[in-house]
RNA sequence: GCCAAUGUAGCUCAGUGGAAGAGCAGCUCACUCGUAAUGAGCAGGUCAGGGGUUCGAGUCCCCUCAUUGGCUCCA
């Protein structure tokens, strides 16, 4: 057998594991009294936490390369050794591993304690490794982080030194590839580049502003959302920024979510606070009359935007911010109605990633925590009805068992985007734990008050998070009826200003997003210009076109698609906009 | 918030204690252009902010702010 169908049989777990012990050799030469924690295989690499005292830092990096690869060359064979739980101990305390110790621990009684030995660094590993060092191929160490101590901020801080490892230089090349196409996407750069927002230009970190042409998509969103949420039987809402303390300590916000919460304003000698969320509104409009069994189911959504204390190191680009727009609802309804309208909501969900050319969705229920609120009964049912709603449309659906909030379970949808990765997004949300809290009611056919069932639910999320995906989804070349620019009209030299022009009015007045190129530039580099900014459709206009009354078009797509009169070009993107591009 | 790193012109970046630079973008002029960059010129800076070391700091040290990669958390 030669090396290569040797490795052919090692999963990329094994691989990655060996390359995590390799490293974790390396930096034991490099650092001498390092202490180690673990050192995992992950979905797309692997890493090791370590403690040097500090002594690391992102320059290090290839030094720790080199001594990886110094290691591999010599083809140190992977050693297994069993010792007792009393041998493990004392050995591992006097090489001062103290975090070692405390994972022996956590093996259970009655399991074998092993170890694997390879270029002088003896750890605490149940493996499976690869026979010997020189059969790691291909990998590259990425980046240095920090990292708390089993997870959990009270516990000291660890260095992470994360890394990649593939079958051989090929993959491992394909995947630097791919980091660096999602850098290529990433929507910081796309919203710069393309001018299409800003974050904190002074306002402050996590503070979105939306510039014209970031607007413009936005507002192409929001009204189709709009649109929809009518034909699917939602009335809408407009709710304000701010409300009473007394408001929010029903809610119970103040209680459980203050954390998240920015600092009271005083009006008036009243404290008032930045609403984190819009559903003690909601319940307000319920609230302002009685509410009969005929009424229900309400849909009520909202274009609601609220504000969120985010830890500083968390904020990123438009992913995660302090101040966002949730496009929220909460439907009010029976027990009775409660699975049909989840249904609904899925259908309606699904429908609306499928616009904006999301397919690939998957659900995610999270159940009943240890501690939660409102009837075991009542949680049973809503657990039964959100399964039985995802089984209706056909989702695939993964269980996460006690992961629901404390006032009920949920579904979260997860999408796939064009790079194959996954971004939550919707969540629908039971909640028996807020109707009671403000005392919410209707009259049923009896003529007694009953409890309104409530569900919250979110399609895209917050305007911001989806916008950010969304262009890195299309790579910044958003759909010709996304575009904020759809056609840019070229005229090949000062002489043709005018009828571009006349082009460009023709094309507005049929409500097409058109713009003249009036610089003082060649065809040539206006192209470039425009294709720098993704726009969909280009007409070139010069001599030959005015006299005919046509229009040169260039596509995004395609290049040169030939002449063609502005009544044909219009007809031509109006079956695009059909065809949903 | 914590760990590590970064911060120089609108953008991308060079500048290793001794005179603040380049390309692109911008402006002006010339050219009036036919499918991915016409040419020349001009302007653009409290080197993130503050403090310190030094004869001298973009460069070394400290503090603050912001950003980036993670941890924790999350729409």
């Amino acid at each position: 057998m030669n090396e290569g169908e040797c490795m052919a049989n090692y999963d990329l777990t094994t691989i990655r594991h060996s390359a995590a012990h390799i490293m974790a050799a390396a930096i034991n030469n490099l650092f001498p009294g390092t202490t180690f924690d673990i050192g995992p295989a992950t979905e797309d690499g692997f890493y090791y936490d370590v403690d040097t005292g500090g002594r690391l830092g992102e320059n290090d990096l290839p030094r720790i390369q080199e001594e990886m690869q110094r290691i591999i060359k010599e083809q140190h064979p992977f050693q297994y050794k069993e010792m007792s739980r009393e041998q493990a101990r004392q050995f591992l305390e006097e090489q001062g591993q103290k975090y070692k110790v405390e994972r022996l621990e956590d093996i259970p009684e009655g399991q074998k304690i092993t170890f694997y030995e390879t270029a002088g660094f003896t750890d605490l590993c149940g493996g499976p490794h690869v026979e010997h060092t020189g059969q790691i191929k291909a990998f590259r160490l990425l980046s240095v982080a920090g990292s708390y101590y089993r997870g959990d901020e009270r516990n000291p801080m660890l260095e992470r030194i994360y890394g990649t490892a593939f079958h051989d230089k090929k993959a491992l090349k394909k995947y630097i590839q791919h980091l660096e196409e999602a850098r290529k996407r990433d929507h910081r750069r796309l919203g710069k580049e393309l001018d299409l927002f800003s974050v904190n230009s002074g306002a402050g970190p996590g503070l979105i502003c939306w510039h014209p042409k970031g607007a413009l998509v936005r507002h192409i969103i929001e009204s189709y959302w709009r649109d929809q949420h009518y034909k699917n039987g939602y009335e809408l809402l407009y709710t304000p920024h701010l409300g009473q303390a007394d408001l929010w300590k029903t809610s119970g916000h103040l209680d459980f979510y203050s954390d998240s919460m920015y600092a009271p304003m005083q009006i008036d000698e009243q404290d008032y606070y930045m609403k984190p969320m819009n559903c003690p509104f909601h319940i307000q409009v319920y609230k302002s009359r009685n509410r009969s069994y005929r009424e229900l189911p309400l849909r009520w959504a909202e274009l609601g935007t609220v504000y969120r204390y985010e830890k500083s190191g968390v904020l990123h680009g438009l992913l995660r911010v302090r101040g966002f727009t949730q496009d929220d609802a909460h439907i009010i309804c029976t027990p009775e109605q409660v699975e049909d309208e989840i249904r609904k909501v899925l259908d309606f969900s699904i429908s609306m990633w499928q616009a904006f050319g999301f397919q690939d969705i998957k659900a995610y229920l999270a159940t009943q925590p240890s501690k939660a609120v409102g009837e075991a009964d009542a949680w049973t049912e809503a657990r039964q009805s959100l399964e039985n709603a995802v089984e209706a449309v056909g989702l695939q659906c993964e269980v996460e068992e006690g992961g629901g909030a404390f006032y009920g379970p949920k579904i979260d949808l997860k999408i796939q985007d064009a790079l194959g990765r996954e971004w939550q997004t919707s969540t629908i949300q039971f909640d028996f734990n807020i109707p009671e809290r403000f005392d919410m009611t209707y009259v049923g056919t009896d003529g007694n008050k009953h409890r309104p069932y409530m569900v919250h639910r979110a399609l895209l999320g917050s305007l911001e998070r989806f916008f950010g995906i969304l262009l890195e989804h299309y790579a910044g070349a958003f759909p010709l009826w996304l575009a904020p620019e759809q056609v840019r009209v070229l005229p090949v030299g000062e002489n043709y200003l005018s009828y571009a022009r006349q082009v460009k009015d023709e094309l507005r007045a049929a409500d097409v997003r058109a713009d003249v190129d009036a610089d003082d530039d060649t065809v040539g580099a206006k192209i470039r210009k425009a294709r720098n900014a993704r726009l969909p459709y280009m007409l070139v206009v010069g001599a030959e076109e005015e006299e005919n009354a046509l229009v040169a078009v260039r596509s995004r797509k395609h290049g040169e698609e030939g002449k063609c009169s502005v009544n044909e070009f219009l007809q031509q993107l109006e079956e695009k906009a059909k065809a949903g591009e």
